[in-house]
DNA sequence: TTCTGACCAGAAAGACGATTTCGGTCATAT
DNA sequence: ATATGACCGAAATCGTCTTTCTGGTCAGAA
């Protein structure tokens, strides 16, 4: 069904994405009409219609480019740390790069007032992309590559890192964000605390530790590529008659 | 305007409270009405409105009522632990003790199914009571007494801590608290991870932390009551004519 | 071909009066 | 004194109808 071409329309699929990110991120996607981002990518609607399918067919490749990006961002950052590969690194760099995107912020955020109707929808993808990214099974490589003590609980240690992350990204519901310190200054000491709190004295073999992330992450991510489209989910909802 | 001698209605009031808690827990606020309170309570309306100015009142009272409960409590089980003035264990009872608190847990979890148009109203004290319990201040007493490394920038101290709190009670919108790992395990990591990141080598002395503690939250409690009643905020809006 | 914008059907958003609900009061009973 | 529950007015809810909006299509322009 998909057509295997690449055509030139690429460009154009990125400025509609372009276009759709500004206005979910300041109308919201219920707010936002498909006429809207026609107009802001300086196309016609039908044209919008060439490059996808649907309107949720925009979300779902917009979600696809920023999660992309923010991996790769995170892996950037990862190598020109030279001690990269620790734990208390990956982590860090894994949250600032994620601050750092608004959108995806937004995302695991699971804020409504962007996401609106479609979060229902993209629910489980947010739990996968979670779980994915620190779940049990990460902790216990790490464990094995000596980089979190191996007596540790790995359910426990993936549920603090994980609340910690939600945390960091939703709190700003709460505590404005140019009222927090600075994301370096808490990245640097979370990784700090997770370094002296979760890591075997010395920290372990960083250069182990950035293969196995990028070699995790990699795998993990052409995973999702090689999943076709998500399943729809037409609310379902009715009575046992 | 309050009356000052306390009458035999105490007890009355207690009722109201534990109805109204029970009611609001599993209905949400405004689901809840005087009447059903009333009947729950096993009373007349008439003398719901004997005990307490207003739905509102309730709902304030309830709430000063469970917050000094879980005071209470974690100061119990700080006192019962030898070591329960270090950092670590504080805060592990901190988040033990509110965790047990449906209501409370509901509180700072801002549930609007639980307390449904009066959130806005109570969010400046959830505020409140979030910075009071994990400051800057805080952080920086606890500092002075040898039980933060005072390299630590006390402002990402008291973030970390407090995103991480908030991280905790929150995530059970995600993550149902039956598929989490028991709260015992992870208060029990956190509070490791804590002590090793935050503290000293040593981990400092852990009677002055349980004075310190004691003395501090006292204090704040104090503060809290001799607040008279919380401001009424009749949803001000409009222009600026 | 490539792209446009008028067009469509179904959904959502108002409009609005009738009806019900609910916080709070008070005359009355105990 | 203490407590009750009928009562009140404001506000919310409901039901119904009308209007507007919006995702998606397609005949035709470029």
């Amino acid at each position: 069904m998909v057509n295997p071409q690449v055509s030139m329309s690429d460009e154009r699929r990125e400025r509609v994405l372009d276009a759709a990110q500004r206005l979910f991120l300041k109308y919201g996607y219920d707010k936002t009409t498909v006429s809207d981002i026609a107009h802001e990518a300086g196309i016609s609607k039908g044209a919008v219609y060439l490059a996808f399918d649907s309107k949720e067919a925009v979300m779902d490749a917009l979600l696809m480019r920023e999660g992309e990006r923010v991996q790769e961002d995170m892996l950037a950052r990862m190598r020109a740390d030279p001690n990269g590969g620790a734990l208390f690194a990956l982590y860090r760099y894994g949250l600032e790069a994620l601050s750092d995107n608004a959108l995806m912020r937004a995302f695991y955020g699971r804020r409504r007032e962007v996401f609106g109707d479609t979060l229902r929808r993209l629910e489980p993808r947010i739990a996968d992309a979670e779980s994915r990214s620190m779940s049990v099974e990460f902790v216990r490589h790490y464990q094995q590559a000596g980089l979190i003590r191996p007596e540790l609980d790995p359910h426990a240690v993936a549920f603090l890192l994980m609340f910690m992350r939600y945390g960091l990204l939703t709190i700003d519901e709460v505590v404005p964000r140019d009222q927090s310190p600075p994301l370096a200054v808490i990245g640097a000491l979370i990784a700090e605390v997770l370094q002296l709190g979760l890591a075997p004295l010395g920290g372990g073999d960083a250069e182990a530790g950035k293969r196995l992330f990028e070699a995790l992450s990699r795998a993990a991510l052409d995973r999702l590529k090689r999943q076709p489209a998500p399943p729809n989910t037409p609310s379902e909802e009715g009575g046992t008659s």
